[in-house]
RNA sequence: GGAGGGGUGGCAGAGCGGUCGAAUGCGCCGGUCUUGAAAACCGGAGGGCCUCCGGGCCCCGUGGGUUCGAAUCCCACCCCCUCCGCCA
């Protein structure tokens, strides 16, 4: 939700901000309807100051056994006016709350300007690409001549966009999200969460994912939300409620199923498991003060790619166009993952400050130490990493001549032991 | 699914038609005392909007209604809790 003040401040900037995401200025529409709003409320409020003098009167005068038909009168004569201005004040409050829950984050200055994702930026890579004396497969026909990895029961059970892992690709699923579960618990601080898969619509509005993105979710038959994504019961966990400060940068990761309904991308990735209904990953999400927001988005995006630098993936760091960048997110920063099999870069990651756009949609506050009331938090997300895209990028990179998949050295004590997916 | 109870300030919790934005306790902030702290004592403090800067209005889960007047009464909805039933 956005600051009204900053809005009616600065609406060219609020524009131009627009623009670079590529949407039409919106700031002439905001500040009319909230001027008209503060408007109606302003003359609701006079009449009301009157009627409320005159009910006092009226209080007074019964019990001093005076006659009041006429104080009666004058107050009857106001009831419509004052009806009609507050409900006039409603009608234009819920007009402007509409039309501010559309309209995306701020962007930050730093971000790029760019119509689409080809205009993102790159900021830094790691790793060389790996080189093969013959023509890398791609993830779905290793793992489907292993005998391994079955999309067309998938289909029959579930439908497109589904797969059954089987055998040891099945364990090798578990052992990166459990891999990095505690890569991010030990040495980067995240406290390990095990959230709600189904939220109520409220929470999805707090992260953004609503009311602008309904048929990309799945709504079940009772009215609640399968998460897209962890971020979204993590960075709740703060909603309605004011931290103190010294709880503050908090911390927090799960290991969940995220659920798409993938509505915009038919026809898209449609070979493979690159874009499932259903995919695991591992989250990550910061709880900061403004101060704070931007030195965590950076010890975030490190901490996703560690995962990558320990498993040996080659990735490179992409600073997110005004074009390309999320609903809610003020920053991005994507880590692209290589993958030979297709001989590509493919988002693994993605990092966000969303600053107090979040916390504003959530009323999620904290009392600072040192001045009085309170303040927004600021709220990041990030993926430390998406578990079945990680598999992919493990499969492709691994892969052998004969067919089979070499385990990264660390995932063998979640493997047990073990060290490659042999064919046969 | 059935039966009850309840949603009030940072928290707990009173208030149940006007003098209530709201007692009290805890917590918080400032002060006195103290070498410092604690304790004790004194004082302070919600948010939003408008303003002719005097002040005014709105906010007691949400929305409607009754009334001259609603935190208080009525209705609907949402949410939470307890007990019973069912169940991993």
């Amino acid at each position: 939700m956005h600051d009204l003040k900053r809005i009616r401040e600065a609406p060219e900037a609020f524009d131009a901000m627009l623009a670079r995401r590529g949407l039409a200025p919106a700031s002439a529409r905001v500040i009319e309807l909230d001027r008209l709003r503060r408007a109606a409320q302003t003359a609701f409020q006079e009449l009301q100051a009157r009627r409320n003098a005159l009910s006092k009167r009226i209080g007074a005068a019964r019990s001093a056994g005076e006659d009041v038909s006429h104080l009666l009168a004058d107050s009857a004569a106001l009831a419509d006016a004052i009806a009609r201005e507050e409900a006039e004040e409603k009608r234009l409050g819920l007009e402007l709350d509409t039309l501010l829950a559309t309209l995306p984050n701020w962007l930050d200055d730093a971000v790029p300007t760019g119509a689409s994702a080809e205009e993102n930026v790159v900021l830094r890579a790691w790793g060389e690409p790996s080189r093969f004396d013959w023509t890398p497969r791609q993830h779905f026909e290793i793992g489907e001549r292993l005998g391994l990895m079955d999309f067309e029961t998938a289909a029959k059970l579930s439908g497109a966009r589904f797969v059954v892992l089987k055998g040891a690709l099945a364990r090798l699923e578990r052992a990166i999200a459990q891999f990095m579960l505690d890569l991010q618990v030990r040495e980067h601080g995240y406290t390990e969460v095990s959230p709600p898969l189904l939220v109520r619509e409220e929470v999805l509005f707090g992260t953004g994912q609503l009311p602008k993105f309904r048929e990309d979710q799945f709504v079940t038959t009772d009215g609640r939300w399968l998460i897209p994504t962890a971020e979204v019961p993590l960075t709740n966990l703060v909603r309605e409620r004011i931290l103190a400060e010294s709880e503050l940068p908090l911390r927090v990761t799960a290991l969940t199923p995220c659920f798409r309904a993938e509505a915009g991308s038919a026809g898209r990735d449609v070979r493979g498991m690159l874009r499932q209904h259903q995919f695991l990953k591992v989250e990550l999400v910061s709880i900061t003060t403004p101060e704070q927001s931007e030195a965590e988005h950076e010890r975030m995006t490190r901490s996703a790619e560690t995962v990558l630098q320990r498993l040996g993936l080659p990735y490179r760091v992409v600073d997110l166009c005004s074009g390309d960048i999320g609903f809610s997110a003020a920053r991005t920063f994507d880590l692209e993952v290589w993958l030979p099999g297709q001989g590509a870069w493919r988002e693994i990651s993605s990092c966000s400050n969303c600053r107090d756009f979040q916390a504003r949609r959530m009323d999620a506050r904290y009392r600072p130490t040192d001045s009085k009331g309170t303040r927004f938090v600021h709220t990041l997300n990030g993926s430390g990493l998406a578990v079945g895209r990680t598999l992919i990028a493990v499969m492709e990179t691994y892969q052998r001549a004969d067919g089979g998949i070499d385990i990264p050295e660390v995932l063998r004590p979640y493997m047990g032991g073990l060290e490659a997916i042999r064919p046969g």
